[in-house]
DNA sequence: ACGCTACTTATACACTTGCATAACAACGCC
DNA sequence: GGCGTTGTTATGCAAGTGTATAAGTAGCGT
């Protein structure tokens, strides 16, 4: 009779560990979806047995929402970079800002297909709901400050209805782009869903944003 | 000693319980989500017991895509609608085919629901992913050729790769649109989105879709 | 009215899930 | 180097899942 000798490991640090079963559950969630991500397929992958989990997690629903909270993260970091610089004129801030929108690492099917399972029980779960609606929303008031800072610049004052309209369209471009991008991202050459992005807000808003600004 | 009572039921013909537990299916998708979606949930919510359902699909699995391919098929068929207008000019109808995109039935939480679990678990199922790529270059193309028609009739001759730009532009918008009117509807009114939609789409092409058409 | 068919129910089963708990051992400290 | 702390494993459990199967009965043909 094999006396089963148990398993060897080694003890990692608490936050070392923690990223690493956040790694794993986007992993899971990326390769079989949010019903695969289970704590004994996250274990496994990140290499520790099921049980770890509730050490360092309340529960699984909690590693779940950190795992989320790690993509909303880099996929706002981008965002956000764009918007920090300072030194460029408006109409390139904007540019920018679509481009890192609709390139890598925010058009990505991991991503996405963390998305699509939040998203798709947001509204059973009224917390996720009112979580994304406020994601939502700062997101496209960013656009709308982008907009406005935009004409502003140009000399074209826009009423408020008018700036939220451009602020839902645009809004509604980057993110239709996105999902294009991420369900069917092989039959797009790369840059082009931000060539196109850039295009059609160019059109949206009459002016050319990669032109050289004048001071 | 109760001697249970076996429940009373009434026979159904095969057309009408099949009918009966795809709407119970969709029902359950959209107050609890795709995971909500039990057999014994399902079931409840028909009025019959669980065992039924493989009398009428051969599993769980089946009965879901029945339920998907009716909400494809509710949606296509607004689209389709407003293609088959005959009778009105090109620019005419593509304002009513982004209008019918753009509103009721096809905004619609459950609608919604529904469309983000099945594309969540699009890239872990290799079937449902075709299909859903085969459904998105259909409607691809057909916007396409919206496009070309109105540029046509117009006397501006797109290029291919233009053409293929404009389309995939414009599906973005729709989706994007689409997904805010759904996620967040009662934050814009009626046929809000509709008109944003469409004077986005006029800004691309720069021209007036809902001005008189000239025979 | 009676049987037959197949629609419907009821029960059971194998499996998976998240979670609880106890045994264990790796690492730091003295 | 021994020891305690606690990170980690191993085992078990109750609940829920989809599915299989047998029993029952509603409704139709005759």
């Amino acid at each position: 009779m094999t006396a089963h000798s148990r398993r060897k490991f080694r003890r990692e640090g608490e936050e070392r560990r923690r990223q690493d079963l956040i790694e794993a559950t986007l992993d899971c969630v990326a390769e079989r979806g949010l019903p695969g991500a289970t704590v004994r397929a996250i274990a496994q992958r990140a290499g520790v047995t099921a049980g770890l989990i509730r050490h360092y997690f309340p529960g699984k629903e909690e590693l779940l929402q950190a795992a989320y909270a790690e993509i909303v993260g880099r996929m706002t970091e981008q965002a956000k970079a764009a918007l920090a610089m300072e030194g460029a004129g408006p109409r390139r801030r904007l540019a920018t800002f679509l481009a890192a929108n609709l390139g890598p690492p925010v058009v990505d099917t991991r991503v996405f297909s963390l998305w699509a399972g939040f998203i798709g029980r947001a509204h059973a779960d009224p917390a996720l709901s009112v979580a994304h609606r406020e994601g939502y929303l700062d997101f496209r008031d960013e656009v709308e400050a982008l907009v406005a800072e935009v004409l502003e610049a140009e000399g074209r004052a826009a009423g408020k209805t008018q700036l939220r309209r451009h602020a839902i369209a645009i809004n509604a471009i980057i993110d239709g782009l996105w999902i294009e991008g991420c369900l069917a991202g092989d039959i797009f050459e790369p840059g082009e869903l931000a060539d196109i992005g850039i295009a059609t807000v160019e059109a949206l808003l009459e002016l050319d944003l990669r032109e050289e600004e004048k001071t």
